[in-house]
DNA sequence: ATGAAAGCGCTAACAT
DNA sequence: ATGTTAGCGCTTTCAT
């Protein structure tokens, strides 16, 4: 079986090469690959015949053998914990237009959270030798990260640190803006303020945590553990109750601190269906929270996306400084729920 | 120069082979595929010697030439408008989950609504050779796309149909939903309704905008164009006038139908600073829309995604029956806003 | 059970 | 200006 007929069933579903386009324009290989390349060298004449051959034949350059030979995948990858989560949307938008300036591709991967699940992604980006790859980090051991950092794979972790791996890192100031927005509600009266936040082993859950016990402790009052910090799933199922019980009771909290949006938004929800209003302060910007009067401690998310991308691109083009740590500032913005006094 | 020093200043930054790994393991080159791809056929012992090598030198086998010999990706191509968008993040997602559970993943890319972008971007995914493409097509001609479907990507087009294009397509039932949306509010008494909406070149536009005739058509209204009808970007500088304009004057509208999510956020803010309350039915759900008593028709965008992943899926997997095209339901979740009486 | 050899489709290096 | 050759790191085929 010759070469040709072979290829005629080849598995990409018969597709052509530059070597079918050289047979037709009866150029060398070379030349087309000059011609794809847009590479100096070839006659306006060759060029249109090579040209009309890429056209008839339907060529398009396979990347992989490309990629193989260069050793550059021109992509990046992004593990993050949910794309559907509003969060995640604008700040992965925004590492794609970095990318995208760069002439770069962008893989995008869901960890839900997971640890394993994050090391699975993070390893196939890696055998897919993206070129960098942007981390928000799930688990809190990275070492195994280790050989391909090694290896020269630019990685860039976000919103968390990394665990035991030196590397960049982009944080946003979870325990200041939490500081801040807790000591907030106490400047408008409150002592029995709530703290609700997701899964303790996340990094900016007990930053944010210390932020709440800082201002607390700022102020001179004592947290009632059992009855004001709550830590857990973001599941509604879960933090529908945890409110209901802070807000129950002969003492219930007069104010309540969610630490992230999920948080906030089954909070805004528990609290609209109780005729006392009750004083919420929530950590991350909502859509259409200014009509709802959602006070907030902002983050921009296309701001972290957009300079862990310039991050992560500058160690591609040759930075070689020490693994920088840069922490963004938070923002509150007062829009009335926060400022309500005790009831 | 020999094969061992040339390698250890290669391109991707020194990184171990099969080949180094054998060598140190003292075996064949196949032995290692063996091990890597878990194939039978190696004994305990010689397996244990492998996988040594492969953890001290950090091997990790190199994707793009695995692709190159087998021609499968593993990976799947999604083009969509704008990840920021919060009906698309869900919509990623879920074809994000379709992708894991057949081994592959997922690279996204934004066309930002211009037709030149989603093609590059296509044509970029297309030579990085990815086993399928789910697109939300920005352009109305996807003729560029015939070689790529014939050479056997196979392509789902979601949310609206493709261009001069034989392929599966996912739709919504734009035309349906905005009817049933403008005849709830003729239902509840309004006779001067307004419809603002995107670009009139994307097709779920002017699918609602003939829902919208439609419903008024059915009550015997004769919509006023200029007045009452309002198509172009989303940007809330387009739309606000827009919104105001119709709001004002003599005659002005008693309610509203908005085109899409972004139409309607800005819709609800406008209405929200005047005095009068003005009815309003906005196309696609939104967050915390239930607490603004927004009534929405609502499309399950993760229903859309997954669905556009099976049927993508089922071609990988040979399925070979002719183009499908399937319409999902939207689903009228009355709220308050849709139920006002006219002013 | 194991390995040697021949490519996959491309680009780099070196002719011509 | 154009072509030839030798790989990139892997899998496939076929020996052993």
């Amino acid at each position: 079986m010759d070469r040709t007929a072979r290829h005629s069933e080849n598995r990409y579903g018969n597709r052509p090469t530059m070597k079918d386009v050289a047979a037709r324009a009866g150029v060398g290989l070379k030349t087309v690959s000059r011609v794809v390349n847009s590479e100096p060298g070839v006659t306006p004449d060759t060029e249109r015949r090579v040209q009309e051959a890429i056209d008839a034949l339907g060529f398009r350059r396979n990347d992989s053998a490309r990629v193989l030979r260069k050793g550059r995948t021109a992509s990046i990858g992004l593990v993050l914990e949910d794309l559907a989560d509003p969060f995640y949307g604008p700040l992965s938008r925004a590492v794609e237009e970095v990318a995208r300036a760069h002439g770069a591709l962008l893989i995008n991967g869901s960890s839900a959270e997971d640890p394993e699940r994050e090391q699975e992604l993070v390893l196939a980006l890696c055998a897919r030798r993206v070129d960098g790859l942007i981390v928000i980090p799930a688990g809190d051991d990275h070492r195994y990260l280790e050989p391909e950092i090694k290896a020269g794979v630019a990685t860039v972790f976000v919103d968390r640190p990394a665990g035991h791996v030196e590397a960049d890192m982009v944080l946003s100031d979870s325990f200041g803006g939490a500081r801040e927005g807790v000591a907030h509600l106490i400047a408008h009266g409150h002592r029995r303020i709530g703290f609700i936040g997701d899964q303790p082993r996340i990094h900016t859950v007990t930053e944010r945590l210390r932020g709440y016990r800082a201002a607390m402790a700022d102020a001179g009052i004592t947290v009632e553990e059992e009855a004001w910090v709550s830590l857990g799933s973001t599941d509604p199922a879960r933090v529908r109750p945890a409110v209901e019980a802070m807000l129950a009771g002969p003492e219930p909290v007069t104010a309540l601190f969610a630490g992230n949006n999920r948080v906030t938004v089954t909070a805004v929800r528990v609290i609209a269906e109780r005729e006392r209003p009750v004083a919420l302060v929530g950590f991350d910007d909502i859509e259409l929270a200014d009509l709802l009067g959602i006070t907030v401690i902002s983050q921009d998310a296309a701001a972290v996306g957009r300079t862990a991308a310039e991050h992560l691109f500058r160690r591609l083009d040759g930075a070689a400084h020490p693994p920088s740590r840069v922490e963004l500032p938070t923002r509150l913005i007062p829009r009335g729920s926060g400022e309500l006094p005790p009831a």
